[in-house]
RNA sequence: GGGCGGUUAGCUCAGUGGUAGAGCACUGGCCUUACAAGCCGGGGGCCAGAGGUUCAAGUCCUCUACCGCCCA
């Protein structure tokens, strides 16, 4: 093996070497239990970062686990055509070619598009082979494929028919750059520093007096149709039913009263606008008010503004209102307001509210069974805190707007008769009107929202609405992950639709990750510059050591501060493994692997034993989703147990019986790398393969389960063995002995176990003497339970380094025997702890207050 | 306004009522034939603050402060 570890030169390698065997392809007719999950289909909008090396991370972990556990696995690939997002894109890229999609025109804007996902996809596609994603790639998909277009036509279809789907006039929200409808969960608030204008509207009768109205967006004033107080508020009582005249455009508008008026905020009386307000709408449909439209889709003024006003863009027409009020002396006053503000989620634009032509799924019958499958158990949250959060969204859904007028998505199944006004939703394209058998019909303008088809995806990918053997087989998906951030975009909806049209749920269980922070705790983000590339931490240290990272940093419930230290930390520690293995494989010369039980040492007991233990505790952290305290051990275990004391051990073992050594190291070595080829596969991979072993590849081999080697009886002795060996260590370093220098050591314990070991404990410590259960009476002196130990150096004792070492010691001691006491002397603790504990405590006490003795004696002779 | 997290070593974070942990950083000594990306040692903590429950609290309860996120 090559001294230095360099991942680049097997990474590419294995990844192929996989992919080509069809390792990780499901098999619909195994007799296997099956596993499935299916991946959050990222964006075809540019690169994976690192949020998605995080969940894909843990998902390879999850699924190499299963299938080496002896399931079908199946992990289903797939992207997603991300209807707003890749369009923003795509037009971002014209523009600097200087162009604009309606130059171009739909169908050559789309073909535009195409050949953006075409590569995009590619380059996702890498990044998940490069990350070592033990995808299904013969089942990949894509959200707008003809395979899934036809899922989401038949989708749509069916829930036309049963009411679920319908299409009303509706104020919505708006993007007036991306020039669509938005859902609720699209628009993202920023509380933003305004101003709330005062207004005086004047009264018809009396235009000397007036009332006095607060708004934050004057510009919409121009189309005001009434002034709304609450009913109760005594200070208007008198004006309801009268009419005031809009200032500047001399419109009659009424006074009156509706329960939605706060009389708290500003003067206790709104304009109303039903036209560009959401409340506003509503007042409006309940009173009868007649709706002005002055702001256009594209966020300019409408000829219904006034002159002057028309076709100027929102914000100047706000400057000029309220200069326009001013000259009137109608502005009263204006204060700084600070509010939240509405932005589209992909271009940041201030959304307008809008009424419009929608699309809308009704959602509380689709909401009721999801809320109900959850509260049963059928699916899981893990940690189970994000189930409130799901609920309480879920019990207060809103129909969700589903149409989008973009080009890019899947377009809406629905012909409108230009003869009879009918709509005829259907499947494929009808050739007449179904109600009056016009040939004069055209198909609906919009596409869907991208996450009605995202709402498809466990099914739509397996199949459905054909009923294959895949979607027999793999639905419900045994588990989800995700980010908590897309609960409501994509999780709440999945359970609806899967529900609704599978009868049952699409996951048994949903893991939500945590979000990805820099080093000090910071959101990652372009604005902030603290963006890491995975591909290029990939470059720098392997993919397996960025796996871990992200996998040793993943607490459930908690975000990932991610810190590229840490990641050379596990860079390290793949170089650790990668020349403990070399050691191993430099040794080897083709003996048997056959262990003969007859002739294991205790310290061969003690390994393999703990390599038992740690893999059964491997695998309850990850039955639990505890990824951090599965790779903490493991990287604990490997470094400071097998390494540290086990392949030193195995050096002077070898000169014994080489044979039986070399066995356990192999058998030890390789279920090691078992328990860690899902954390790291790459590495682990390259290593199984230089090993004797059996079979292709590890990544077909079973994961330990902890059954193999059971040796319980060896544990104190070698426990006892480590605590002597260290203690004399210590000796050695705090007294500056030089490491050449060979000492001469006296423990007096009359344990069997350490004078059969002599040969390591000199090794270990270099001692050219080691008398057990026997004492020299003098040298530098240490305590263990139950005993002293000398040290002798070769050369002069060094007594003043010698003092300032006990002193420190008894200092310790001390410090512990206070402890210990004072909890014993407690009131009540004798008398009401558990047996154990009081036992242990006292011991705890007399093996201290022995120990300080002896050194106390000891102290005083120096 | 409502809700959810967090506050533990210099930094990033684990911690399951019973003697406070890890990695990195710091520090002393070692190129010991797997590894200097290493080895052997060491130092470093009023567990945010205040009450309470308990024989026993970093851990459970209440309040406060500060930081962060979500929803309205």
């Amino acid at each position: 093996m090559e001294k230095s570890f360099n991942p680049k030169d097997f990474e590419e390698k294995w990844a192929k070497f996989w992919r080509e065997n069809r390792f990780f392809e499901a098999d619909e007719n195994s007799n296997k239990p099956k596993f499935s999950m299916v991946i959050p289909p990222p964006n075809v909008t540019g690169v994976l970062h690192m949020g998605h090396a995080l969940v894909f991370t843990l998902y390879d972990i999850i699924a190499r686990w299963k299938r080496m556990q002896g399931y079908d696995t199946l992990w289903l690939p797939g992207t997603d055509h991300a209807g707003i997002a890749t369009q923003v894109v795509v037009e971002r890229k014209l523009k600097e070619e200087g162009k604009s999609k309606e130059e171009l025109g739909r169908k050559e804007f789309l073909k535009r598009v195409w050949e953006w996902v075409e590569q995009s996809s590619r380059t996702i596609n890498y990044q998940l082979e490069k990350l070592g994603c033990s995808v299904d790639w013969s089942r990949y998909k894509f959200t707008l494929s003809e395979e899934l277009s036809k899922a989401v036509r038949h989708a749509f279809v069916e829930l036309y028919r049963e009411g679920l789907i319908y299409r009303d006039y509706y104020m919505v929200n708006w993007c007036p750059r991306c020039h669509t409808a938005l859902s609720d969960l699209e628009v993202e608030y920023r509380e933003e520093k305004g101003k709330l204008y005062y207004i005086k509207y004047p009264f018809k009768e009396n235009p000397q007096e007036g009332i006095v109205v607060a708004t934050t967006r004057p510009e919409t004033m121009l189309g005001d149709t009434a002034v709304a107080v609450h009913p109760q508020d005594e200070r208007y009582k008198e004006a309801i039913g009268k009419t005031l005249v809009l200032p500047i455009i001399g419109r009659e508008i009424p006074v009156i009263a509706d329960d939605a008026v706060d009389p708290e905020f500003g003067t206790g009386a709104v304009k109303v606008t039903p036209a560009h307000d959401p409340d506003d709408f509503e007042i409006g449909k309940r009173h009868r008010l007649p709706m002005v439209l002055v702001i256009d889709d594209w966020g300019k003024m409408t000829p219904q503004a006034g002159e002057g006003f028309a076709g100027l863009d929102r914000y100047e027409a706000r400057e000029k209102v309220v200069e326009k009020l001013k000259e009137q002396g109608l502005l009263v006053k204006v204060e700084d307001y600070t509010h939240n503000v509405g932005h589209c989620y992909r271009c940041g634009t201030v959304i307008e509210p809008y009424p419009s032509w929608q699309w809308f799924v009704r959602t509380k019958p689709l909401a009721s069974p999801a809320i109900k499958a959850v509260e049963e158990g059928k699916t899981r949250f893990v940690p189970e805190n994000w189930t409130k959060l799901y609920f309480h969204w879920m019990h207060n859904i809103r129909d969700w707007c589903i149409s989008r007028q973009i080009w890019w998505g899947h377009r809406i199944p629905a012909w409108h008769c230009r003869d009879c006004g009918h709509i005829t939703v259907s499947e494929e394209e009808p050739r007449v009107c179904e109600k009056c058998g016009s040939s004069n019909i055209y198909q609906d303008e919009d596409v869907l929202d991208t996450w009605f088809s995202s709402a498809l995806w466990p099914f739509s990918t397996l199949g459905w609405p054909e009923d294959t053997p895949d979607l027999r087989r793999y639905y419900p998906t045994d588990l989800l992950i995700t980010g908590f951030d897309i609960i409501f975009f994509w999780v709440a909806r999945m359970m609806m639709m899967g529900l609704h049209f599978m009868k049952d749920v699409p996951f048994h269980e949903v893991f939500i990750n945590g979000l990805i922070r820099d080093e000090h705790g910071k959101k990652m983000s372009k604005m902030a510059g603290n963006v890491v590339d995975p591909l290029e931490m990939i470059e720098k240290y392997g993919a397996d050591a960025l796996r871990f990272t992200l996998a040793v940093q993943t607490v459930p419930g908690m975000d990932v501060s991610f810190s590229e230290g840490r990641l050379a930390g596990y860079k390290a520690f793949a170089n650790k493994i990668w020349n403990a293995s070399r050691f191993v494989v430099m040794n080897y010369q083709g003996e048997s692997t056959e262990i003969n039980p007859a002739r294991l040492t205790p310290f061969d007991k003690w390994i393999l034993h703990r390599v038992s233990q740690v893999a059964r505790q491997t695998n309850s952290s990850l039955r639990e989703y505890r990824f951090y305290e599965a790779a903490e051990r493991l990287y604990h275990f490997i470094w400071h147990e097998f390494c540290d004391w086990y392949i030193e051990i195995s050096k002077l073992q070898m000169r014994e019986d080489k044979e039986n050594t070399m066995a356990v190291l192999i058998n030890a070595l390789e279920a090691i790398l078992r328990m860690l080829h899902p954390f790291m596969p790459f590495i682990t991979e390259e290593i199984w393969q230089r090993l004797p072993h059996q079979g292709r590849s590890i990544t077909l081999t079973p994961y330990p389960k902890g059954d193999e080697w059971e040796f319980p009886e060896v544990m104190e002795d070698v426990t006892l063995f480590m605590e002597v060996v260290s203690e004399i260590r210590k000796i050695r370093s705090e007294n500056r002995i030089n490491p050449r220098e060979k000492i001469r050591v006296s423990v007096s314990l009359g344990n069997h176990f350490l004078s059969l070991h002599l040969k390591e404990i000199s090794a270990l410590v270099g001692a050219s003497e080691v008398l057990i259960g026997s004492s020299f009476g003098k040298g530098f002196k240490g305590v263990v339970k139950g005993g002293e130990i000398f040290v002798l150096p070769g050369k002069e004792m060094d007594l003043e380094a010698e003092r300032q070492r006990v002193e420190k010691e008894l200092k310790k001691l001390e410090r512990e025997i206070e402890k210990l006491a004072k909890r014993l002397s407690m009131p009540g603790f004798r008398e009401k702890a558990p047996a154990h504990v009081v036992k242990k405590t006292e011991e705890a006490l007399k093996e201290a207050e022995d120990k300080k003795q002896k050194l106390e004696e000891y102290y005083r002779s120096l």
